[in-house]
DNA sequence: CGCATTTGACCAGCGC
DNA sequence: GCGCTGGTCAAATGCG
């Protein structure tokens, strides 16, 4: 059984989404044509992709981003035999209307959700974070409207607890992979690095995932009260090199941008400008498996940076993050359009770079003496959007 | 003191 | 109904 059968026969549990996500990425990215792929360019606009798109309810199809040229014309999935499909447990849809040439583009923030203007948009949305909610929702009803456009429910007033638990299955989720560090068991203490996305993302929780030797770090956003983002952090089991987030529910806050929110969203990070501490960190971390499970211990200084022993490591992960620019996203929906076929096209967001002065506060607030996280935090990572 | 992480307990969903 | 699993809560603790 290859891997292709054996994804999509698989069941894929949550806890198996990582490793069909990663799976599905390098299949797609192996399987694309040479001739397709760009030449690896420090520009993120010039990085090749994998999208990963859904086709079908629980499935999770993977594009290789070569499949759509480089005029972002949308190309149908089905030309492209390089899509991989795979079971997906979950829904997810993403929807940016400052991206949409439709009248709802000027529509209002999804149910009191909230969307950055447009310049911010690239930014947020090159990180990941534009997260809708309701998957049954992502279904009209009615048919007569486009699916891309089914928008997020109400946020506020907060779900109860059960309402919660209801909801998640129905829950919108979107899967980004990201080349990571080595796993913590090659690094003292063990703590996790992940990249900054620039919302404050405060840790609530930690679970061994069966089946995988790394633990799920459970996040919620904590730039404002009441915000219902969060997102999962966990290592793909059968590619410790990536780190797959899950990111949950949208913020329902205007992006951090402010220099003194940023220099107060977590920790770590006002750690990294005046780091003088032996446990200062780059980012919240996560005691993945190791000898030590105590916050004292699972700190990683960031100063220590990666053993000399892992150097190779760094180098290999620098390239693979200018290769392929670091980005895998993946988006499925619970719903076909009339003749079963979902409906996507690809947003662009390399036509949107961030700015320049989001660049260098990311790279003030996340040094660059680690040649890694530098490429993380700041240039090396970049997505394309899918529109449904 | 405020805010962070850690971690065991608790709860709901799901499969058998 | 029971057990397993994933997700969340909240007390304990650490750090600036």
């Amino acid at each position: 059984m290859d891997i292709t059968e054996e994804a999509v026969a698989g069941t894929a549990t949550q806890g198996d989404l990582a490793e069909v996500v990663v799976r599905a990425s390098a299949m797609a990215m192996a399987a694309a044509p040479s001739h397709h792929r760009r030449p690896p360019s420090p520009s993120p606009a010039a990085a090749d992709h994998s999208h990963i798109v859904s086709r079908a309810a629980g499935q999770i199809m993977v594009i290789p981003a070569a499949c759509y040229d480089e005029e972002q014309e949308p190309r149908p999935a089905a030309a492209c035999g390089d899509a991989v499909m795979f079971d997906a447990p979950s829904s997810a849809m993403v929807v940016n209307p400052y991206q949409l040439s439709s009248s709802a583009a000027t529509a209002p923030p999804p149910h009191g959700g909230y969307w950055p203007p447009p310049q911010q948009i690239s930014q947020h949305a090159c990180y990941g974070l534009d997260v809708a909610m309701g998957g049954a929702a992502a279904a009209d009803a009615d048919g007569d409207e486009p699916m891309m456009m089914r928008i997020s429910p109400v946020i506020p007033p907060p779900p109860s607890h059960h309402q919660i638990m209801k909801s998640r299955k129905n829950e919108v989720k979107k899967v980004v992979c990201i080349p990571a560090l080595p796993p913590a068991s090659s690094r003292p203490g063990g703590g996790e690095v992940i990249p900054s996305d620039l919302w404050a993302w405060r840790k609530y929780g930690q679970k061994p995932i069966k089946g995988s030797p790394y633990p799920r770090g459970y996040y919620r956003c904590s730039s404002s009260k009441g915000c219902m983002a969060r997102k999962q952090v966990e290592r793909s089991r059968s590619d410790p090199n990536m780190l797959v987030i899950t990111y949950t529910a949208e913020h329902n806050h205007p992006w951090p941008m402010q220099r003194n929110v940023l220099a107060g969203y977590s920790r770590p990070h006002t750690h990294m400008s005046n780091c003088k501490k032996k446990n200062c960190r780059v980012e919240p971390t996560s005691s993945w498996p190791t000898s030590s499970s105590s916050s004292k211990n699972a700190n990683y200084s960031e100063h220590n940076a990666v053993p000399s022993s892992n150097i190779e490591c760094q180098q290999q992960m620098t390239n693979m993050m200018e290769d392929n620019a670091a980005g895998y996203v993946a988006y499925a929906i619970d719903t076909l359009d009339e003749e079963g076929v979902a409906m996507h096209q690809p947003i662009n967001c390399n036509s949107i770079q961030p700015s320049d002065e989001v660049f260098a506060e990311l790279e003030e607030l996340e040094p660059s003496n680690n040649p890694v996280n530098a490429n993380i935090y700041s240039r090396g990572v970049s997505y394309e959007w899918q529109k449904f």
